[in-house]
DNA sequence: TGGCTATTTGGCTATATTGCCAAGTATCGA
DNA sequence: TCGATACTTGGCAATATAGCCAAATAGCCA
């Protein structure tokens, strides 16, 4: 594998990694339902302000998110509805997964 | 959030971090071409059999590939190929980046 | 201006991930 | 049985990630 090879694999890598947190997917969820300030993600998700901002700040960094302040708060938007269809497949992974334990249990 | 709607958000999250890695999503690109073997993976991606084995090894525990035992070496296979669809979303992703890169230098 | 709310960022600790080497296991063939 | 090859796993050090608190920044309104 060479040099070029190995920075484009870098490159996805880094889009993956922003999506592969379990906060991160759920704001992607919330947003895919429309905009949202972080104060209303916050009050949501059980975790610090700042804690929801630096999450923000990594799919935003990633290009998946976009952000607005309007006043004094920020609205975050989701940039690519695309990753919306992964889901059905993680889920199917999901299915498979339980399916193969409980035949591995009997 | 509830403590159900969490935990499903982290075992989604879980399949998200496997494929997380760059190494990683070159295996499974390889897979999607027909099954390998750990040596031929290994020639491959420089880097350590041990290194290899324990990506694979990440990947067959979130259940996107499989491993089958033929003599003395252990294939690896896609079992998930849906995954592949999330490709053409990144490279989406990466190029909505760039162009934004592009219009911020100007 | 001063205070209030919303958000981001610095700094820290705790935890997770990665990659290598070395050692262990398994299969095959001489 | 012995040796060679293929692979996995234990253990370690380096690095990355996550979450919190505290402090800084920014906009709004009295």
């Amino acid at each position: 594998m060479n040099q070029k090879t190995r920075s484009r694999y870098e490159a996805r890598a880094q889009i993956m990694k922003a999506l592969a947190h379990p906060t991160r997917l759920f704001i992607v969820d919330q947003l895919a339902q429309g905009e949202r300030c972080v104060c209303e993600l916050t009050k949501m998700i059980d975790a610090d302000v700042s804690t929801v901002s630096r999450h923000l700040s990594v799919l935003k960094a990633a290009g998946i998110v976009a952000d607005e302040k309007r006043g004094v708060q920020v609205y975050y938007s989701l940039l690519v509805p695309c990753v919306l269809n992964w889901y059905s497949c993680v889920e199917g992974v999901l299915k498979a997964s339980a399916k193969r334990h409980v035949a591995i249990a009997h």
